[in-house]
DNA sequence: AAAAACTGGTTGGATCATCAGACCATCAGG
DNA sequence: CCTGATGGTCTGATGATCCAACCAGTTTTT
């Protein structure tokens, strides 16, 4: 008996509480009186009703607001009561998550699987592990060709049958597949920019990270500074490069050149980057620094300079404007804009567990913002 | 029935959200944990506990403190474990609990959780997710303090009764950690090799790949040559020292001077490795090809060289026994060897699982052999 | 026996959800 | 036209929660 000791019949489940949304609380509410035509034709004031539910304003219009995101209630116009415009539950967003059931959560991202960012990888296993914690499963959706089609639709479709999910994470997604998931796809959460849709998103300020880069580059002296970006058509790669653009253009007391911007090829070889390195680093406007990214492209750069024997910082400075664990194994530490796997994963949970527990959530205040690490890699010009 | 009237069904209390407290929560789980006998004795430590249960040490000390009013637990002492004072049922009275009931394996790894391997971090996850399909929740313990132990014993005894699980899997476990376990341990299974134990592994034959790298080398024309290998005493290191030691002196019709070893120092330090290689490189038994045993050797040498203005390969070989998805990145293709992760993870959960269920399982007959990988990273010499 | 790590206790400052109050422009109805 | 109700927006206040320190003891490791 001894011997089977250790055989535990707790899980570690057990000790996680429930995170219960006032929001939810009442969003679910709201819904269900709706639904269940408690209401004729138009909602009451909101005074009243917050009175009513006890709540304060501010509760219950983002209740409301998501409810109009559904299409339950039309938008509301100044000095006129809300209307109601649909009776029956749209999308079925049934009450879930009674205690104890299992849910299911899929994440969705563009990449391999086996090629997934060490960063978004820990940032997955993180997440997986919390929901376990919570009641739910976390599918990883890979590589697939949602992404590639431009009519996506019907895909999405068959995706979408195929993992029927309490809600989504969208990673890095197309804006054609946004616009799926906002007009009739299930509830989701962008784990990047939104574009062109009005979703709840957690991703970095780009913007900030990209102006803030330009800022410090032309501190240490650089005037000829080229961006590389992959050529995704991503929002955050178009924030980043307006914000290296604004710090170029809003320099006080001096006129820049604007810096420039290099796309990969669409298939982001490593040979490809290489050669458009070598071509841009013999043309006549040569950059003094490079801005990357991704943390791949620093690999690439950093090995292909190597064999034409030139050196970072002394010939060419790099900066990178995302993280990865390797950059602490290579010598002159890389200059980049470090954001913590862990945190961001605590946010994406709560996000997503309000979600699905509610069919939506408030969209987040604000952005994440990463530490910069000044790193030897960006050389100082007289 | 259909004629009543006008008057309304609905009550106003249906309108009322309800208030949920996290500390209530908290408390009430941690009462029912207490009460059933989780944890005999004394409870884990407060930052332990509460990084378990997910929530901030206040509202964990407020929980703690109200289950101090009720007698369940001894007031706390600065320096010591609280005492649970209402000792009850400590039995291992099984209540087979409805089916369904969630089993936990954890997986004892040396390194940072923020650190770890690419390679091993994707195993982890589709672990961690094939284990949630079979009802079972992997946690995961990092940077644990019983790597750095000469006799960590007691301290696998307090790591064992704060975690208890089903199954154990033990990544890179030093030999003092393997004999405890296989003594008085919980079931387990080596992710690594054995050390004197007699525990049921799974790893790659270390052996055969510094074989095939010794042979690729010398028929490459390579005479000279350096095994770069971490600082830890893992058996897998040996035997990859072992098996280019092999195929050097077993080389048919020349007798070739055996390859050396650096050894790094215990940090793994990317500034000290690069040091070492200065001095390896203006040592006058300067090597021609280095086998690097980690990944994050190839991007330290890699980037060391660069600033040395020095090749690959034309200055120096590189040969890594170990695989990144980021080799893709690397211009020179970097030579190495590539084990399959969700290959690995498959043959993990398969054992696992049957070690969880039975509490043994028989020993793996044969030892992975991972692809090589024949890069541009190896210079043919005359 | 000294050093290091861990323990409960305490503090101050952050963030966030929520609330309450105020102001405004708009609209309906007298 | 006036008046009151309505949605839209802003402010500051508050409490729950978290987090990063620091402290003074105790245990563990060397």
């Amino acid at each position: 008996m001894l011997g089977a000791s250790n055989r535990s019949i707790f899980s570690l489940m057990d000790l996680v509480p429930k995170r219960h949304s006032l929001l939810a609380e009442t969003t679910a509410i709201l819904r269900e009186a709706v639904r269940s035509g408690r209401w004729q034709g138009s909602l009451p004031g909101e005074r009243k009703l917050c009175s009513q539910m006890q709540i304060g304003r501010d509760t219950l219009r983002a209740a409301i607001r998501q409810m109009e995101r559904e299409g339950l209630i039309a938008p509301g116009q100044a000095g006129r009561r809300r209307q109601i415009t649909s009776v029956h539950s749209a999308t079925g967003v049934v009450d879930r998550s009674p205690a104890g059931q299992h849910g299911v959560i899929v994440f969705l991202t563009p990449h391999h699987r086996e090629r997934l960012h060490e960063t978004l990888l820990l940032e997955v296993d993180v997440l997986r592990e919390r929901l376990a914690g919570s009641g739910y499963r976390l599918e990883v959706v890979t590589n697939s060709k949602v992404f590639t089609l431009s009519r996506p639709n019907k895909a999405l479709e068959k995706l979408n049958s195929d993992f029927p999910a309490d809600a989504w994470v969208l990673h890095q997604t197309t804006a054609p597949i946004q616009r799926w998931f906002a007009d009739k796809g299930p509830p989701c959460l962008l784990h990047g920019q939104p574009q062109g849709v009005d979703l709840p998103a957690v991703d970095i300020d780009y913007t900030a990270v990209g102006r803030h880069a330009g800022g410090y580059l032309i501190r240490q002296g650089h005037r000829n500074v080229t961006l590389v970006r992959p050529h995704a058509p991503l929002r955050g790669l178009d924030m980043a490069e307006a914000g290296l653009q604004n710090a170029f253009s809003k320099h006080p007391g001096e006129t820049l050149a604007p810096p420039t911007t290099m796309r990969e090829t669409e298939s982001g070889d490593a040979r490809a980057l290489a050669e458009s390195i070598r071509r841009l680093m013999q043309s006549p406007r040569r950059p003094t620094a490079l801005v990357l990214t991704r943390t791949r492209q620093v690999l690439t750069v950093l090995s292909f300079l190597a064999t034409q024997r030139m050196r970072v910082p002394e010939d060419l400075s790099l900066i990178a404007l995302d993280y990865s664990p390797n950059f602490d194994y290579i010598v002159p530490q890389i200059a980049c804009y470090r954001s913590d796997a862990e945190t961001t994963a605590r946010i994406v949970f709560r996000k997503v567990l309000e979600i699905a527990a509610s069919g939506s959530a408030v969209h987040s205040p604000q952005p994440l913002m990463p530490d910069f690490i000044a790193g030897a890699s960006v050389t100082k010009l007289a």
